[in-house]
DNA sequence: AAAGAAACCGAAAAGCTTTTCTGAAAGCTA
DNA sequence: TAGCTTTCAGAAAAGCTTTTCGGTTTCTTT
């Protein structure tokens, strides 16, 4: 069973073993693989091709147990399933990868006692800081402020203002899509929404119609709130076209919804863009593309949220630890549902 | 700057500080908090009521540096963007969750430069094994038989047969599909796919003309290939109808065909299901419940093929290494878009 | 050639937990 | 009461890397 002089004995090569090889001390070949100054550059040629003959890594565990730091942070979803977490886990891995920082994923699924076992787990492998990313942007409960490692809040923020959290702008979000709107000469327009008990809904028809006021117009009819479904979007545009008729312009909560309302302009004959424009926000691939046709929509930047986290963390980490809800914008992206009019 | 005496003077506690405040030693203090037998109940409980007080967490690195085991996973997905990957990973997540496994996630984004490049941060992690997600079905190549840690390829098996790879069974796939169909009383089946540069795509294919074969049927026509969007579906539904409107089922490569197909037939005046069934793949949700009528699909049961990857790696961790390609089932989901000819 | 400086290498400790082994105390029997 | 067993607590080592500090060698300078 022991296998004393077989260099690949068991499990991957320590320091020790790059030392035996390359016949000089473990401080030395540290030093040699570290790029410290105080080895002489044959000496470190040596170790290095012993290092890598062995194909040695440093441990990690170990080099965290000494510096304190693990190079290691806990990325906390509350639903994975949805894809607005999706977006935001890419661009925090995008951002921590670049810095060789490795990232635990764990998921909650919605349950706040699973969320605390997760946490406690993070904790005892001693990650640097947490991201917690929630699922829709109204504000969640904080961690507390007696974790030992910096937290940043990604998408939903923390109600604790103490804590950073780090959203995208959905008021600023309803602005900019009746700027457009408006550019393209619209001014009859109307709002079909999803479900009012999300924040972003009521908050993107706020930036409309803030919007809108500053131009002197007003919306046709109230916001249509209902739910962030095509079918709610269907039945929304009828009920609007039947009292409405005038309307030229529907700006529609979600992509989903601006899919139901350009079906049903369709099959009404309605030309879109032509006579109504028709757009969406959250810029969803699959739905942007396949309607006809393809939708304008507004794009919450949420890899930029992911990344901008990532930044923060880093920061916090290193010491700069900041609080409050810092917003982030969005943009327009537009595609053949929204012209000017002729 | 120094504060010898405060108890949570810097980072979180260590088991040293646990057994100071329960005036205790270091070994007593960790065989009463791991319930070893060599401790006096009394004692026992002054150290927890210590490591209580304290918050105390054991060191995970500490831990996993003696134990040569880390309880760490690393989770290598090609693309975090595609659909696929997500259900995949978090059956897997789910699965280790459960484990006190903790996962490290990685997103090679398609390119194996950058693969590599985390394959050797993960193994200087020392993680415990790998679990490989592919973004489709075709065979990718191994990451090698050298690396000194299981492997379990999931969704995308690996070029090497000598690896582990589980993915889900797109014949199985296609022959369910049409037994449904059969099922419902259709004989005159269409096949509209996507890409055929896609395995998926062809064995789904073959498993539907097996079955029709089986039952002494055909193709309406030859499968025909395209492109995995709607706009496709849309196209291809028009060709077929205008040469074959006879047909009595179409089976659709994937959800979002599935839907072209349907609201061409919509716009034709073909009754769905009555006058034509309609079927998809992928069964995903957000196509299914908006189209009109919502879509019978095959669901693939991608979080199994997760969980069966972890529990395959869990498998091979613990010495039972097995090798080969192990395809799991998938199950129709039927929705309004088929049913039974009256 | 001798002394001082510079360059280089190695021993040892720290970081935290678990386990084994040793030692001590308490309880029991003869 | 002496000798034994049982029970419990502590010391020390292992696991791997990095860093500090001390020691040795080599080179330069006078």
């Amino acid at each position: 069973m022991a296998q004393a002089t077989d260099p690949s004995r068991s499990g991957p090569a320590t320091l020790s073993d790059v030392a035996r090889l390359a016949g000089v001390s473990l401080a030395t070949a540290s030093k040699a693989l570290n790029g410290r100054s105080q080895v002489r550059a044959e000496t470190r040629q040596r170790v290095i091709a012993a290092a890598e003959r062995l194909s040695f890594r440093p441990n990690q565990l170990a080099r965290g147990l000494l510096a304190g730091r693990t190079g290691t942070v806990g990325l906390l979803t509350s639903d994975l399933e949805g894809r607005f977490s999706i977006p935001i886990l890419m661009g925090a891995e995008d951002a921590f990868g670049a810095g060789e920082v490795a990232v635990f994923l764990c998921d909650a699924r919605g349950d706040a006692i699973r969320e605390q076992h997760h946490v406690r787990a993070l904790l005892g492998r001693r990650v640097d800081g947490l991201i917690v990313v929630g699922s829709r942007t109204d504000p969640r409960p904080s961690l507390g402020r007696e974790l030992p490692v910096p937290v940043v809040y990604a998408y939903a923020p923390s109600e604790d203002p103490a804590d950073l959290s780090i959203v995208p702008d959905n008021v600023e979000a309803g602005r900019l899509a009746v700027d457009h709107l408006l550019a393209c000469g619209r001014t009859r327009i109307a709002h079909i929404t999803g479900d009012p008990g999300y924040l972003a809904a009521r908050e993107r028809a706020a930036g409309a119609e803030a919007a809108l006021s500053d131009a002197g117009l007003a919306l046709v009819g109230a916001p249509r709130f209902g739910m962030w479904s095509e079918g709610w979007g269907r039945a929304a545009a009828a009920m609007l076209l039947d009292k409405h008729p005038e309307v030229d312009a529907v700006l529609c909560g979600s992509d989903q919804i601006a899919r139901g309302v350009v079906e049903v302009l369709r099959e009404r004959d309605h030309r879109v863009p032509e006579d109504v424009a028709v757009m969406g926000f959250d810029n969803w691939q699959v739905l942007t593309s396949a309607s006809r046709p393809p939708l304008t929509s507004v794009d919450m930047n949420l890899e930029q949220v992911g990344r901008a986290a990532a930044q923060a963390l880093f920061g916090a980490i290193a010491g700069a630890r900041r609080s409050g809800v810092q917003t982030l914008s969005c943009r327009v992206v537009v595609r053949g549902s929204t012209a000017a009019l002729s």
